[in-house]
Order: structure tokens, then sequence, then C-alpha cells
DNA sequence: GTGAAAGCGCTAACAA
DNA sequence: TTGTTAGCGCTTTCAC
């Protein structure tokens, strides 16, 4: 079923059907009408596919997701979606894992796809590894900032900011950050905290994980936690990991927030459970999609056009994972001892 | 950058060029090396899809899943890419949404994508639709039976029994099931739990949400547990469902499993967590989407092979959701009576 | 408005 | 082994 048996059927060139299906000028509105009609009742559809190959074009656009544990990426999912809806471009996704990225083969399958541009969320290369990327097919970032690449992220300095310091402010002071292998991209949280925790004259503890997922982060975190001195509190880099150290936690007989508090970031849906309720930094996500989505719209329409380049502002929501610090052990600060 | 330039790089015709890249007999040893060396340092990307359109072939795979937040078709997701890792074939995803579920239009994407077999999980479209469908495209429907098309399921009777027994044994007699809007290929769990009740001589007490998420299930939860005499049990259609109810459990005032049992279904991940901690039925999705894999692309490979119907068992997980009847206001049955 | 011809990047005979 | 030719389903000139 081809525009030539659609056009035989109306009895035009197959050149006015493709015309009337692309919605071009220079066929008359009873023409377009009644190929439409036609190509309806033959059970036409049109090859985008082909029309790409025929008129060099790339109107597919790729999405890559980190991770699909991670409801976080289904939030980007669907605030892509939001933006892309009727649009008319195809979609085609790619997926990696959390604990073995392939951010550079996912992509390369985008690439073979022959999309006309790349959403990517999270990438894990370095930055150089990025902007060569970009160099092969146009790209958005999402949720990770490279300059001269368009970019959409939430400003992750000023989460872990808010973070550490919500801790801080309830009296902690052995406040442990937990995250993964160090990629690039993943250190502003990490850097932040432990300039937070330096400043207030606190020693940062960071523990690093061999990737970002739950299983990665709850081995580690029970090492961590099972010492004479544990720290009173994790900030850990996502809510997977956050939910790692909870059970760690739990297996340990420590209670949360009575003997850790505990504070992840994504506010994912699991961190909202009764029970689970834990304190996290919220991303707004689902928005990062849909500036992401409107942002590959226009680079595909403008391959040069300038540089996107957008930041959102995070959000603490504070929940029953932390607590004021009660541990006994502390030393008493200064005021403290004063009074 | 075409197999042109690389057949004049190499100083060959265009075809030999298309010859060693399929591996295809008739090129000298030699010849391929020299080529696909050239190739690479031309920074050559064979396009899988003008070869698709050229040969009339369709290598594409498409999976289709319906929920991105039901970690189930994570699990899914996983298996396929097991069963394909070596195989060379592409991928590409369309995902729907439990609430607002878009079979046809995801379908048709994958359809329009030109994909050679599409892999379903999991499909909320009539029998008859199915069937329809699986006519268009070589389907593999996985998680729901459709007699006639290949598919991959676990045993929803076997499932649903064992839940229901499970709570029956437990000595509940009100026993509710909360399930979603009546799609044909998700009537079995309740037409199970049905039946078992009935035989067990209890009134099935089925409650229907609209849709299948948890904030679906919650609204409905909560107006079935806050009445008079509410069931002191419940089997949820799945896990995300289960969540609803527990989180509307909680907001009553009600406790798990002490005033409610709980069972849902998938044995997600989130089942597992301390304090969550619900009896579940696990379908071993990973491996479902494992044997859909292997069955596409045997379709793949021949368009009219046997069709294949592949059942596993589910195994119910008992957890700390679930405790015996504790309702003093239960009749005594037979034998509490004589004793 | 319409039709003819060329070509996108590739494969598939068939000859050489 | 290699090169030649035709054609996949479509778009795009450009003349009619």
């Amino acid at each position: 079923m081809t525009q030539d048996d659609v056009a035989q059927e109306v009895g035009v060139s197959r050149a006015l059907v493709s015309l009337a299906f692309r919605g071009a000028p220079g066929v008359s509105e009873a023409s377009r009408r009644t190929i439409l009609e036609a190509a309806r009742s033959l059970g036409y559809r049109h090859n985008a596919i082909a029309a790409d190959l025929a008129a060099k074009t790339r109107t597919t656009i790729g999405l890559y997701l980190l991770d699909f544990r991670n409801e976080v990426y289904a939030d980007v999912y669907r605030g892509v979606r939001d933006a892309l809806e009727r649009s008319g471009n195809r979609v085609v996704l790619a997926v990696s894992d959390a604990d073995e990225p392939t951010d550079q083969q996912a992509v390369d399958s985008l690439v073979d796809a022959r999309v006309g541009v790349v959403i990517a969320a999270t990438l894990m290369l370095t930055d150089v590894d990025v902007r060569a990327l970009a160099k092969a097919v146009p790209l958005v970032s999402v949720a990770r900032r490279v300059p001269g690449v368009d970019c959409v992220y939430a400003d992750d300095e000023a989460g872990a900011e808010a973070a550490t310091r919500h801790l801080l402010d309830l009296g902690h002071r052995r406040i442990a950050h937990l995250t993964g292998d160090e990629y690039e991209g993943h250190l502003l949280r990490r850097r932040t905290y432990e300039a937070v925790m330096t400043t207030a004259g606190r020693t940062p503890q960071t523990v690093v994980a061999r990737g970002y997922s739950q299983e990665a982060a709850e081995g580690v975190a029970r090492m961590v936690l099972d010492v004479a001195d544990p720290p009173t509190a994790v900030f850990a880099h996502n809510d997977e990991m956050a939910l790692g150290v909870r059970e760690a936690a739990y297996s340990l007989g420590l209670r949360i927030p009575e003997d850790l508090s505990l504070v992840g970031y994504d506010d994912s849906r699991i961190a909202r459970l009764h029970g689970v309720d834990l304190t996290s930094v919220d991303q707004h996500a689902r928005r990062l999609g849909q500036d992401a989505g409107a942002a590959a719209l226009a680079r595909i329409r403008h391959e040069d056009g300038p540089v996107v380049d957008v930041r959102h502002a995070p959000d603490l929501v504070v929940r029953g994972s932390t607590a004021p610090c009660r541990d006994e052990s502390r030393p008493a600060d200064r005021r403290g001892a004063l009074a």
C-alpha cells in the first residue's frame, strides 16, 4: 500500500498525494479531501521513515533515559510527552541502567535510528564526551548542565545546599553523604555538600557506592552505619539510594528518624508513602521534561538556533525522615556550654 | 557519509561494501577487512533503516509497555533486553499510561516506525481488537493470553486463587477485591477471586476503580474502608493499587495487618521495603520479558512459524501485610462453635 | 494544479 | 570475486 496505489485509486499523480499528506500548499481543498478519504478507506499509512530518507530530514526525536526503575525518569518522560503531544514527531526511546550506564551505546542506537535530536536524561559521560556527542547529533541534556550544549536542569547546588543545611539546622554534626561512582555530572551535589559542611566547621564524610541504585546503596550503607560512632544523618544522592540506606538502617535496628535522619533527592512517589515519609529534594522532573521537549522541537527546526540553558529551582520537601539530632555523645556546642 | 564514499576510498564497488557490512558471502577476507577498516576511519555508520527499505525487511522490534511507573514493566523491559542483547536487532519503545491506556495509538506508532514485530505488555484491548492488531503486525502479547496470538504470561488464575485462599486460610471472611476498569484481559484475577470466594461460601465484594494506578485505588479504597463493617482483607489487582489501599487505610487510622490484611500482585521492589512488607504474587516479569523477546525473534525470522503460548506459574510471596483475622464481630465458624 | 524525472542510502538480482 | 542495473516509498525540482 503506497502513495502510488492511492494516486491510482483517485486518479491523480503520486506527487499530489505526497503533497496532500504533508498539508503542503499546491493542492486544492477538494483534491486533498478525496485523497485523504481514499487513503483511509484503502488503509494506507504514511511512511515517515521513507519520507525522511527522501527529504533528507530527521523528524524523529530520540529520548535517552538512564534508568527505568527510578521514577524520576518516568516523570521526565511524561513531561517530554506533554511537550510533543501534538507536534506529530515520533519519539523513540532508549533506556539504560543506573548501575551499568551505557550512555554511549544507547545514544548510538538512537543515532542509528536516524533521529534528528536526542534528549538525554541523564548522561554519565564526561563533559568532553558530551560535547563530542553533541557534535555528532543535536543534543538536549536533561538534569545535567554542560556549557555550550542545550540543557534543562534543576539547580543541584541549591538542592544539595538546602538538604545539607536542613540537617545542620536540626543539630546534626556527623552527616554523611552517599553517592555513586564519580561521574562528572553528578559531582555537583557532592561538592556542594562538602563545601557546606566545611563552611559549617564540620568534616564531610562522603561515601561512594558502586552505582546509584538502591541495591548499590544498601551494601555500602550497612558498613557505614555499623560502626561505633555512626553518622546521625545521611544525605543520599537520590531517593533510590535513600531507600537503600533506609533498608540498611532498619536491618541494623536503627530507627528513622529517631536514630538516623535521612534525606533523599527527587521526591519520588515512594518518598511520600506512609511509613517511608522521606524528606527529599523535588527537581520537578516533569517540568524538566516539558522544557526539554520544547527545546528539542526548537532545535530540530533550527539546527543552529541559540543554545538553551534552562535552570529551575528545586524544592526541599521536609517530611518525617528527618528530626533534631538527639545523639547524647555529641559534644556540647559553644552556646550550650556557656548556658 | 555513504557506502559510496567508502567504496571510493577503498577503490571497490558500492555493492561490495554492502556485502561486506552484512557479513554476506562473496567477499574476500582481505577486502572485508580493508572495507571495514576504511569505514571506521571515515566514521561511516551503516544505515539500517535505508537497508530495511531497500530489502523490504523489518528488523526492528517494537516494545509496548503499559506504564512507566509500575516496576513490573521495567522488569519486562529488562527481560526483553536480555533476550535481544546479542541479536543485533534494534528495539523501539512506546509507553502508555495505566490510567489512560492508549494501546491502539501507541502500537500504531510502532507500526509507523516500521517494526517487524510488536511485543506488547500489557494490552487493554478486547480479544477481538487484539486479534485484529495481530493481523496488521506480528504480535507477541505479554501477561495477557489471547488464543491464536503469540503470548507469554503467568497463570493469573493460579495467582489469584493463591492470593484469595491465603486470605481465607487466615480466617478472613469479608475480603474485598480491588481492580480497575473492566478490561477484558484483566478479568481473570477478578473472576477467579469471585469463584474462590463463592466456593468458600463467602460473598465476593469486587470494587472497581477508574484505572489501575495507586491514585485511582486510593480514592476508592477510602470509601470502601470507611464504613461500619469494612472488609478485614483486601486483594488488589496489582502492587500499585495495593499501595493505594495502604495509604487509604493509614489515613483512616487502620493498621496493617492488625486491622486490615493486604495482598498485592507483581511482587515489585516496593513490596519488599521495610514497613511496606507487602504480601504479593510474583509473576516473574523479567522471565516473561525474556521469553517474549525470544518469541519475537522467532516470529521476525519465520513470519508463519507455530503460534507460541507460554504460561508460567506465579508464586505467592507471603510477607507482613497479611495476618490472621482478629475481627471480633465475625460470627464464630462451625468448628469454633463446637469446640 | 498536475505530471515526469531524479535521487535519498541501501539491497538484490544478474552479468562479467 | 566484482560491477551493473533496477528499485524500495517517498520528496523534490521543474516544466506543463
